[in-house]
Order: structure tokens, then sequence, then C-alpha cells
DNA sequence: ATCCTCCATGTGATAATATAACATTGAAGG
DNA sequence: CCTTCAATGTTATATTATCACATGGAGGAT
């Protein structure tokens, strides 16, 4: 059993925005976009990496590393959990998907092409996630930290609740 | 190997709040609190659950359920897995422990009677954690998550950097 | 073109973290 | 005393992640 399934009262949670929207316009477009970053920046985008960011971008939720690798298996790419997480390292280090600290899972990020400190909400009952942006080195914590001595290089920002649609499901 | 020696440079790193303190009394105080707030809640701070509140705060930084774990064994408690994590997760519960999501692994909370979302700072090069608030909620998150209509419970803020004894070790 | 180097991949093995399931104990309250 | 329920102890196993080493392939230097 895959943790994305675990406690998971639903099928397919919703996606990354807990909104409906043209999905497959929406997966081209940040792989294309993927895809022009890396011929400028150098990065190589190998099919095993390219592969693992289109599933993502494809589930457009929070999947476990042995998930992705069951899908890498399936494609025909190596079976070995190094092969899921090397390709996940690549993506991670270079913001086109982020991990989910909570979960240990991992999603595409929807807009990988300018640089920013995501949030997620992070919903306890279906496991969806929606990543926003936050800023917390600017505002209190910043503070804190500058007065500590401490340079803060990378925040993790995680709320955990209730996504809309499991609120409205518990009303009814 | 237990991860708290994985990559630390130092034997034991720097405390929670980064600076020196008399310890023992900071200690004393804690599991004090402790024990008054259980007792006023009719929680039951059982033997495991005291000595691991106690083994962190004497630590006084993050350490791996393991980590805790053989040092219950050495102490006289079980020595299987779920002794550490079921207190631990009551420990976590209740407010007295929190947990680093960044790094598996848990840390005493140092002001465990107010309220509070609890905010960490974590150096990488040395696992040294610090401990501060945060109300994300109650910022441009919050604001994101209402619109959304995402009912944020609980939230997880960890910020990664270099921490002052660190940064004073690398420029010399 | 050939070689060289480096990075990426494939694979087997194993480490580290966490939970399930069930029997036993022991305290609190009737 | 007895019931009940939470806590503990223990076995087993699931899940997540890394190490170590062999192979392969792209690109640059000669």
């Amino acid at each position: 059993m895959t943790r994305d399934t675990r406690h998971a009262p639903v099928e397919r949670p919703a996606p990354l925005g807990f909104q409906k929207h043209d999905h497959d316009v929406c997966v081209d477009q940040v792989l294309a976009a993927a895809e022009a970053r890396c011929a400028k920046e150098s990065l190589r985008l190998t099919p095993v990496r390219r592969k693992v960011l289109e599933l993502l971008l494809q589930e457009h939720r929070a999947l476990g590393a042995y998930a992705i690798l069951d899908m890498l298996r399936e494609a025909g790419f190596g079976s070995q959990p190094p092969v899921a997480y090397r390709a996940l390292d690549f993506l991670a280090e270079h913001g086109f998907v982020h991990k989910i600290e909570r979960l240990n899972a991992f999603v595409a990020c929807v807009h990988p092409d300018e640089a920013h400190s995501p949030a997620f909400m992070i919903c306890r009952l279906c496991d969806a996630v929606a990543e926003t942006h936050s800023a917390p080195a600017k505002g209190a914590l910043g503070a804190v930290a500058r007065e500590a001595g401490f340079q803060i290089e990378r925040t993790v920002v995680e709320a955990e609740g209730v996504c809309p649609d499991c609120a409205d499901q518990a009303a009814s």
C-alpha cells in the first residue's frame, strides 16, 4: 500500500489549487517552461527526470517516492529507490518540485520560473496539497533570526487543516 | 549510527537558544511545569513519558526516536520502537515536545504553558534547533487560506540555515 | 576519430524511521 | 472485589531513504 492511499477517503484528492482547471494545458506549459529553463541554465533534464516531473504534474498531488518509483518501473526505467530519489533530488534542488516534509512526499511546483519560497496547505483528510507562497524570513521570524544571528537560507511552511471539499462533505 | 551524529561537526550542538544558560534550572522548571499542567488537566505523565521529556530537556537538542529509544533501554524501559513513539505522541499531542519535520526528530518545548504555534531555526551544519513562535495563519498565508476555503488547524514553520556558532567557525 | 573525464543511471544491499496487532499489566471507579 | 480502560511490552512488518559500486553515454581535448 502506498502512502497516498493510506487514509484518503476519496479516490483522487483535489488538485493543487483545490479547484478544477484545464489540466493538460497546465502540464504542457510547466513542462515546456522547465525544458526552457534547463536549456538556458545548462541543466540536464534527462528522461528519468523529465518523466518524474511529468508524472507529478499529471497526478497533480503529493506522491511518495515509492509511488513514483512504481510508475517509473511501469514506464521502463530502473526500479530501485535511488532512481526515484536522484531524480527527485535534482528536481527539488532546482525548484521544479517541492518536498512536503509533513507527508514525506513530493509535488510539482506550479510556478517554477519565479524564485519563490513556497508554502503549502495540506488537507489532513484527503492529503490534497495547495501551493502558495510565503516570505516568513521577512516577517517576525526574520527579525528573530537576525537578532539571534541565524542566517535563514530556506524555509518550510506547511499549514495542516481541512480543504474546502472535505469541509463540504463533512457538512453534508 | 543515530541521525543526530550523522553530519554533526561538533560533539554537542548548541542548545535551543543558541546561547548558554543555567541548564539544570531550566530542566527542572519545565519538568515541574509539565507535571503541574498534567495534574491540572488530568493527563497522565507516566514514568516513560516523563523520562522522555526529561531526556529531551537534558539533551536540549533534537533527537530521533531511536536515539531516545536507546536511552530508554539504558534506563530500563522497554526497548521496542512503539515505546518511544507512544511517549512522543503523547508529549507532542499536548505540546510538551515538538516534532521537527525537517529532521524527523523531536525537541522539548521550552515554554509548554502558553498555547503557541512554534517556529524553528535549524542549523544545517550542526543540527542545532532554536524554537521561537510564529503566527503564519494570521498573515498572508491566513488570508490565502480563508480565500481558498481552507481551514488551518496547525502550521509547521521551520527555517533552515546557519547558526551563529557555525557561522563564526566558518569565518575563522 | 580516439581517448578521457564526468555525470547520470542501474542495481543490490542496507540503514533509518514508523506503525500494526495483540497480549499483559495496572490504576481508577463502581 | 470486579470491571473497565488506558498504558505498556513485544513481535513483526511497513515505509522512507541512503550507501557503494558497476555500467554507460555525452562532450571536450588532443
